[in-house]
DNA sequence: CCAAAAAGATACCGATTGGTTTCTTTTATT
DNA sequence: AATAAAAGAAACCAATCGGTATCTTTTTGG
C-alpha cells in the first residue's frame, strides 16, 4: 500500500473514533490534527472538505460495527443463538468494542435527525435499515427453519430488539457499572427465548 | 409579572426548543437571536453565559415532559393502565407533543456522555434518574395492590421500558410514517399485559 | 408625569472555525 | 543516485464563535 492511501486510512480511522464521542459538528479540524498529528494541509490533501472526511469517517464506522456483529453472529447456527449474539454482542459497546462512543449509526441519527440539510442523514438511514433488516433475516430464517413460532412478526421483532438495545446502550453509559446492560441483556434473552417453537 | 421576567422565560422557552433539535454546543446564540428577535446584549442581560442558558433551557425541558406525562398518567388508577398512559403519552414526542425533537433528556445524554467536563451531565442523569423511578414507582404500587405479578422487577422493568422507549423514538425518526411508533407501542403494550395478575 | 432603574440594541473584542496557498520534505520510479 | 511526483508543514484567510462595553429605549414606582 503506498504511503498515502496509509495516512488515509489512518485519518478515516482516527476522525471516526473522535466523531462518534464528540459529535460530527462539535468535532473541529484541529481535533482531528491533535490526535492524528498530521497538519491542515496534510488532511485536506486527502480530503476536500469536512464533509467528506464525516462521510467516509462514518461509512468506516458503520462497517466495522457491521463486520464485528457478523463475527459473532455468524459462529451459531440456530437462529435464537445467532439473535442471543447479536444482543450480546451489540452491548460490547458499552466497553468500547468494537469502537468507543456507543453505537455510530444510533449516535450519528440523534445528531443529524432534526438538522436541516444534513448530507449525512441518507446514509444513516440506510446504516440502520441494514441493520435492522440482517436481523429481520436472521428471524426469518429461524421461522422457515421452524425454529422461531411462525406466529413471529420479523420485521416487528428486529424493530423492537434494535429499539432497546440502542436505547438501553446510552442508558448504560449514565449509570456505568454495567447494571443496566445486564437487566436489557437478561430481558431481551427471555424476550428471545419465547420466540422459541418449543416452549 | 415583570417585563424582563417575562422576556427571561421567553429565552428559556424558545432556546429549549432549538437545543433539544440542534443540540447544546451545535447552537448557536445567533440561532437563539434569530429565533427570540431579542439582540445579544438583551439575552446576556439574563444569562451571565451560554452554559447557564443552557442548564435552564434543559431544567425546562425536562419539566416540561414530566409534566406533560404526569397529567396523562395521573389520570388512571390501575398500574397496567398508567404505565400503557406512559408509553403512549411519552410516543407522542414524535408527533411533537410537548415539545420537538424527541425526548430532551436523551438527546442531551446522547450528545454529552462521551464529553469531558459537561456541566450538563450530572443534570441529565438526575432527570433520567427521576424518570426511571418514576414508572419503577408505578410498578411498585402496581405490585402492592396485587394487580402486577409479585414476579416482577420493578426497577429492571422500569429501565427496559424506558430503554426501548428512547430507542423506539430515535429509530421512528428515521422512518417518519408513524410505522415504528406503533411497533413499540403494541410490543411494549403486550410486555406491560405480561405483567398482570390475572392472566 | 417624572426621574431612576431596568431592559434592550449596537458595535465591538479576541479566539476559533473551516478552508486555501505556498513552500518544504519525503517517497517512489527509473 | 537522480528526478519527478506525491505528501505534508506552515502560514495565512475571511467568517463566525461566545462574550463585553457602551449607548438608547422602555418600563416602573413615587
Amino acid at each position: 500500500m503506498k504511503k498515502g492511501e496509509e495516512t488515509r486510512r489512518n485519518i478515516i480511522q482516527k476522525s471516526a473514533a473522535i466523531f462518534n464521542q464528540k459529535g460530527y459538528i462539535t468535532t473541529t479540524m484541529n481535533d482531528i490534527i491533535q490526535e492524528t498529528k498530521i497538519q491542515k494541509g496534510g488532511i485536506y490533501r486527502h480530503f476536500k472538505d469536512k464533509e467528506q472526511l464525516m462521510h467516509e469517517a462514518f461509512q468506516f464506522s458503520a462497517e466495522t460495527m457491521r463486520h464485528y456483529l457478523m463475527a459473532s453472529v455468524s459462529q451459531h447456527e440456530k437462529a435464537e443463538e445467532k439473535l442471543i449474539a447479536f444482543v450480546e454482542t451489540f452491548l460490547q459497546l458499552s466497553e468500547g468494542k468494537p469502537m468507543v462512543g456507543g453505537c455510530p449509526i444510533f449516535n450519528a441519527a440523534v445528531e443529524m435527525d432534526d438538522l436541516e440539510g444534513s448530507t449525512l442523514l441518507p446514509m444513516i438511514d440506510e446504516a440502520m435499515g441494514l441493520l435492522i433488516h440482517w436481523v429481520e433475516e436472521i428471524i426469518e430464517e429461524g421461522i422457515g427453519q421452524q425454529e422461531l413460532k411462525q406466529s413471529v412478526q420479523p420485521y416487528d421483532t428486529a424493530v423492537y430488539i434494535v429499539s432497546t438495545l440502542e436505547g438501553g446502550l446510552v442508558l448504560g453509559k449514565l449509570k456505568p457499572d454495567g447494571q443496566v446492560n445486564n437487566i436489557i441483556k437478561n430481558q431481551l434473552i427471555h424476550y428471545i427465548s419465547m420466540m422459541n417453537e418449543r416452549q
